[in-house]
DNA sequence: AGCTATTCATAATT
DNA sequence: TAATTATGAATAGCT
């Protein structure tokens, strides 16, 4: 007999959830949803997208690429992109920030080791099923087969080196240079703002959502 | 029989669609989708969101609960609006702390994982290792030289991977004793740009994603 | 934090 | 372009 453990997922109702503590839960979670579709979006498609999301405690979470700043500024400045001063000023202050610019670095390097480890493993269980399966005479062709798999990876693993020391060594320019800093990641430290009493509190009263700009094809 | 119709959903690696039509239906698919899960955000949380979405040519897409305006100021300038001074506060505030403790605790995790997977393959390697022995020497000789330069290259991703890992120990000794801090999410992917050069624009030539703010239990 | 069973999103196709 | 469908991903409820 099978036993289940859990419902597992369950359809929910769109609306405020009261419960604060299960309330607290369903936005972690979906706000690191919400983060990495972005995150692929930008991946996929090239786009630049920034997202800054306010928690009732007026905590501010923020996604940028390639940065929220510039992107910000663009937006309500598009006829001089990225010639604001607020946005300097922004972008010396990160430098301050190597220390966790750099452990993301590493992270993101690290990230990528396991991907690669991963696709070596897998291209070696391919490589296990294939040989099982082959005998005698055709060996020489699943051979092939596998020597242009190990190519495949070394091209791959060739390329991610190159990724890693381009990343090294902007990096580098980046935490040495502070001005011109333009595609980075970029870790702002949070801004703790007061609570202020917005609208009187109404802020946790969403009424309108504003899609305001959006048309046509790219 | 039951003739299938179509695949349904596949399997796609994150990296940058190269074929425009497929990259167009993608962007429209995937930008609602992800206004959607914003949408759901703001009303289950009780949250405020702002996004903004820069396609490569330029065309802007935003969403905005209750609008895009008020929260970009208040995100500039959390304590005094239309003061100018905010933007420095923003990054003096400082989150320093469990940035680091975070990007440790993942880049643990994914060392341990690079671990994991080299282990495998290793036992895989030796699998094969085996196998190769009862058969011609040619074909293992040709194997052998590629399992060799797969082998240079782990060895300098070892290296690596020691190098991020003693950053991070030393990184964390130092911040370690800093104003108590929160969580904060902070993966940098890597960014495969391609010049797509659409209106001359440079904006396909990301490199990173800033996780700027993000931290807090509400 | 992890897990699992489900719902939801969406890649491929028509 | 929009609709369909079957698979991949996100996540609600629990621990």
């Amino acid at each position: 007999m099978v036993k289940k453990t859990s419902l597992g997922r369950q359809k929910i109702k769109i609306a405020k959830i009261e419960i604060p503590n299960h309330r607290q839960v369903t936005f972690s979670k979906r706000r690191s949803g919400l983060f990495k579709k972005a995150c692929e979006l930008c991946t996929l498609c090239g786009v630049e997208i920034v997202i800054i999301v306010f928690s009732p405690a007026q905590k501010v979470f923020s996604f940028g690429h390639p940065d929220v700043e510039s992107l910000v500024d663009r937006f309500f400045r598009p006829t001089h992109p990225g010639s604001s001063s607020g946005t300097r000023r922004v972008l010396e202050g990160t430098q301050r920030n190597t220390n966790v610019h750099e452990l993301n670095t590493q992270l993101t390097l690290v990230t990528n080791l396991v991907d690669a480890e991963k696709k070596r493993g897998e291209s070696l269980d391919r490589m296990r099923e294939a040989r099982l399966q082959s005998r005698c005479w055709w060996e020489a062709a699943v051979d092939k087969l596998k020597l242009h798999e190990l190519e495949q990876l070394c091209v791959s693993m060739e390329e991610l080196k190159k990724n890693v020391a381009n990343q090294a060594s902007k990096l580098l320019m980046e935490t040495s240079n502070s001005i011109g800093m333009r595609n980075s990641m970029a870790i702002v430290e949070q801004f703790e703002s007061k609570p202020v009493d917005i609208l009187g509190s109404s802020s946790s009263v969403p009424s309108g959502f504003d899609f305001g700009h959006g048309f046509g094809i790219f």
